[in-house]
DNA sequence: AAACGCGCCAACCGCTGTAGA
DNA sequence: TTCTACAGCGGTTGGCGCGTT
């Protein structure tokens, strides 16, 4: 089957979109919302093909939308998520709220690429941390956690599980030392004590309250390199860490991270409980 | 003032993945 | 299982604005 483009349909219009056109997509989506946007365009009025509104929506209407230059700290973050997921600029663009994909694809190419050209070094130091931790075989893998060679998976008798329905939200009634919404206000991951447990220690015992520290003691193995600390950055864990690698939260993501340092070496196996 | 070159970025193109019939 | 429609993704393009000659 050859499906021809939506936008080859005669009388649909392209290039830069009009005020007019943005008002009506607007005040169309407000009040029926976008659950087909192919239709969307004839039951709004707008000569557009849905693809076209998908996007005008999505990169510039959207009420979430941040303008304005990116800030330092989101282009480090950029810089840091490129070394680890490439091109995947949806999957950068997950990582930072307001920006949208092409926004992002637009900052790398025209500004980011060329600073790292400028700095190599920078680039290298990453990559050399992306190699210390079998990263690249990992990028290559498709990012599926399940193509490491020596992953065990989750039914590894060393491996110690996170009770998947612990969340913040369900803790409050548990006896411990923040309430459900003071937790979900400061990111703080926690998790359930009996079942995460290492060495003395939980994940919510690993980040501090604004989720930017490891202790020295937890993991002096990466504590000792600061090139091993990058996947533990604030900006990337005052949220999900890598939902769309694996699991849907917190907990998730440092168990997946965990098992990428053990495979590494650089870190010991977990002691069975 | 005009011509030209270049960078930026919104929008488009074509492909892939997925859900439903 | 196959076909179809659709959404989403990454690569690419084209027009605009600005600086330089």
């Amino acid at each position: 089957m050859v499906r021809a483009p939506c936008c080859e349909k005669m009388g649909l219009k392209k290039g830069p979109w009009t005020p007019e056109e943005d008002q009506i997509l607007v005040a169309y989506i407000q009040r029926y919302g976008h659950g087909n946007w192919r239709a969307l365009p004839k039951q709004a009025g707008l000569l557009r093909c849905g693809k076209s509104c998908r996007l005008r929506w999505t990169n510039y209407l959207r009420p979430d939308i941040k303008r304005g230059n990116f800030s330092r700290e989101e282009e480090e973050t950029i810089i840091e998520l490129h070394e680890l997921l490439g091109n995947r600029w949806s999957a950068i663009a997950a990582r930072l709220p307001g920006r949208t994909d092409n926004e992002i694809k637009n900052v790398w190419h025209t500004h980011l690429k060329k600073r790292l050209k400028q700095n190599p070094a920078v680039s290298e130091t990453r990559r050399h941390t992306a190699e210390m931790l079998d990263l690249e075989a990992y990028m290559e893998s498709d990012l599926k956690h399940e193509n490491f060679p020596n992953h065990q998976g989750f039914e590894s008798a060393n491996y110690v599980p996170v009770s998947p329905q612990q969340s913040s939200s369900d803790l409050s009634s548990q006896g411990t030392d923040c309430s459900a919404r003071s937790c979900e206000e400061r990111n703080i991951v926690t998790v359930d004590e009996q079942t995460t447990k290492i060495n003395g220690n939980s994940w919510g015992n690993v980040l501090s309250a604004d989720n930017s520290g490891m202790p020295e003691d937890f993991f002096p193995a990466i504590a000792s390199d600061p090139q091993l600390q990058f996947p533990f950055s604030s900006s990337l864990f005052s949220e999900p860490v890598y939902p769309h690698l694996y699991g849907q939260d917190n907990d998730d993501s440092m168990d997946f991270w965990l098992n990428v340092f053990i495979e590494a070496g650089a870190l010991p196996e977990l002691p069975e409980i």
